[in-house]
DNA sequence: AGCGTCACAGCAAGCGCTTTCTATCTGATG
DNA sequence: CATCAGATAGAAAGCGCTTGCTGTGACGCT
């Protein structure tokens, strides 16, 4: 029913070991053989049959992209960049391998499952994007699965997230606490005392690295922080909506609202909006990655730029072997502050 | 060097044949011999291989979901909930499947490759997303590959997307023409005449079927249409800025801006304030989608809202057979107009 | 002329799993 | 107590491809 390769190979009147050698082209065919063998591949229309050539070979030419929410621009920006590189059809690598992107929707069990669904499909490279979990028997596991895949021959990357030790996986890294305290020093610049600070989830990398950003600003100002100052949210607007009218509640006097990211930053506005509070005249805010829709806010987002599709790039490139790991195999990517409208000085 | 059933078997002092019935849970098997063998499993840190199995069985666990642009979240949000439903890890169904999504960035060369790949890997089930492109060949190309996967078993489920017949994919589409219909009418409702309209791609369905439904208002409310009050450009913020004010240089008196989705409309309005114009006080805006930052804008968007996550949903239990498919295999779904901010009498 | 060298092409042995068919054992039944 | 159905377990035949090794002419070299 389905034609296989020995259909071909008696089309084209040779043996089926030469036309896997000519589908693979890594073994000296000539030319009009090779040319024989691809007419009858196209007459017969036939499709490899990627499993059993992916069992024969021991590889297979499917990579896989983790990413915590697809729905999210931050993640669907560097998945993209990241593809584009692997080579998915039409990149700029030759190569046609199987970049899919895998929606981890931020659950450290999904996570996993993923990582062994594409252990078991013998994945020739794996991407992990964003931040990770703390949950210690969690990345522990995480680990030991990365451990494993790396040894099982998959190259493993990490992108925008912190370095796993000891698992062989390469890492570039978001420099979230830098660009935190920069962040929060603009702020503090323009004469800030009172700033509050909406957190991501708590149990987040990033919105740990980011908020200590924040509070080493503080410190190395003379800051005293008020517990009251920090609320913990998700990373979406309407976490940024909540937790906004929540500071509002709790201290009514703050003059800066620093986001954990730049959808939590237009949920602030929205609510300081509608609690009628103009931006920045009575209240400034900031937010962080500086997705593409933040220069369209009115007024635009103060935020840090995180290099998201070269990073990917990057990555990418580095999971198909097409770059040098950086030394030690770490690297840390640094964010660019960008101060727009939304931040000012405090109101009197 | 890597564990396989065999050295399972071997451990659970079973044979091959028992250890692979109790991971794939299709054949009694009793109760003490599956401990056994889970147990086997465990110790030995057993995955199975994919590619055998796949191999063996002649068919996959593999779900392929293709999107026309992963960074942008009206796909993002369907690719989630489509991937949600499929059962990925933690999905809602119970099986794992490896849920994947394919970025074809729009292109007709990639989108093809990436089904080719998809059938070299028998996947179980292909959803495809968004909006087609016209060109012929290319339809014709991408027909005939549906029906080919279609005919090998896998499922094609095709979402917001026009119907291709004789495929046998079962396709939900979304009434792009009466949900532009309904949105230029409220503006002719609120008094307007001469309504510039951006539109996407010329080569999309979408980007056609919206400006239909658009002109079909038009010529009912018996108004002429301009050819200088239509542009096309591209499906985002960037485009719709310029596009805005191109239309501005060639009729500064429009009053209202219809855009193809509401990305472009917020580079509309970003396009009219830099212009010094108010929204809506000097000109109407309208999106399309209402993507969640839509809400945001401000003055937040009026646009057609389509039910991305429920159709993803439903597209993503039909391909899990879990659903019955549409009668005749087609459903229209339909949107629904937003009423807000950005769209108000036109002025004097 | 004799022989080592190439450049190709084919043989055949798996890769690790699924599944059909068959064998065995158990307890129930007449 | 013989017989049989039912419940499990195993043997073995592939699934469709890759690849190490083995030919086999043709060619060039001494």
């Amino acid at each position: 029913m389905t034609v296989t390769l020995a259909d071909v190979a008696a089309r084209a009147q040779v043996s089926p070991a030469t036309v896997s050698r000519v589908l693979n082209g890594n073994y000296p065919v000539a030319a009009s053989t090779r040319e024989r063998v691809l007419r009858a591949v196209d007459e017969l229309d036939y499709v490899l049959n990627g499993p059993a050539s992916s069992l024969a070979a021991a590889t297979s030419d499917l990579v896989g992209i983790l990413v915590n929410d697809i729905a999210d621009p931050f993640f669907g920006i560097m998945a993209s960049a990241i593809q584009l590189e692997i080579g998915g059809p039409g990149g700029r690598a030759g190569g046609e391998r199987l970049a899919v992107v895998c929606n981890t929707g931020g659950s450290p069990e999904r996570e996993l499952t993923y990582l062994t669904l594409l252990q078991r499909q013998r994945a020739a490279a794996v991407v992990l994007t964003g931040g990770a979990v703390e949950d210690a028997p969690h990345a522990a596991a995480v680990a030991a699965k990365l451990r494993k895949l790396a040894d099982a021959g998959t190259r493993v990357v990490l992108c925008g997230r912190p370095p796993t030790p000891d698992t062989g996986a390469i890492a570039l890294t978001f420099d979230n606490r830098g660009g935190g305290r920069e962040l929060t020093e603009h702020l503090i610049g323009l004469g800030h005392r009172r700033l509050g600070y909406i957190a991501g989830p708590e149990e987040r990398t990033t919105t740990r690295h980011r908020l200590e950003g924040h509070r080493a600003a503080l410190q190395a100002h003379g800051i005293e922080e008020d517990p009251r100052w920090t609320v913990y949210g998700r990373y979406d607007r309407q976490s940024g909506y909540e937790a906004t009218l929540e500071l509002l509640r709790r201290d009514p006097s703050l003059t800066a609202v620093v986001a954990a990211n730049d959808s939590v930053a237009l949920g602030a506005c929205a609510a300081l909006r509608d609690s009628g509070l103009r931006i920045p005249d009575d209240v400034s805010v900031a937010g962080f990655d500086d997705l593409p829709f933040s220069i369209d806010a009115v007024p635009s987002l103060t935020t840090v730029r995180l290099p998201l599709s070269d990073a990917g790039a990057r990555a990418g490139r580095i999971a198909m072997g097409r770059e040098e790991p950086p030394p030690g195999g770490i690297a840390t990517i640094r964010g660019e502050l960008m101060v727009r409208g939304s931040s000012g000085g405090p109101r009197e």
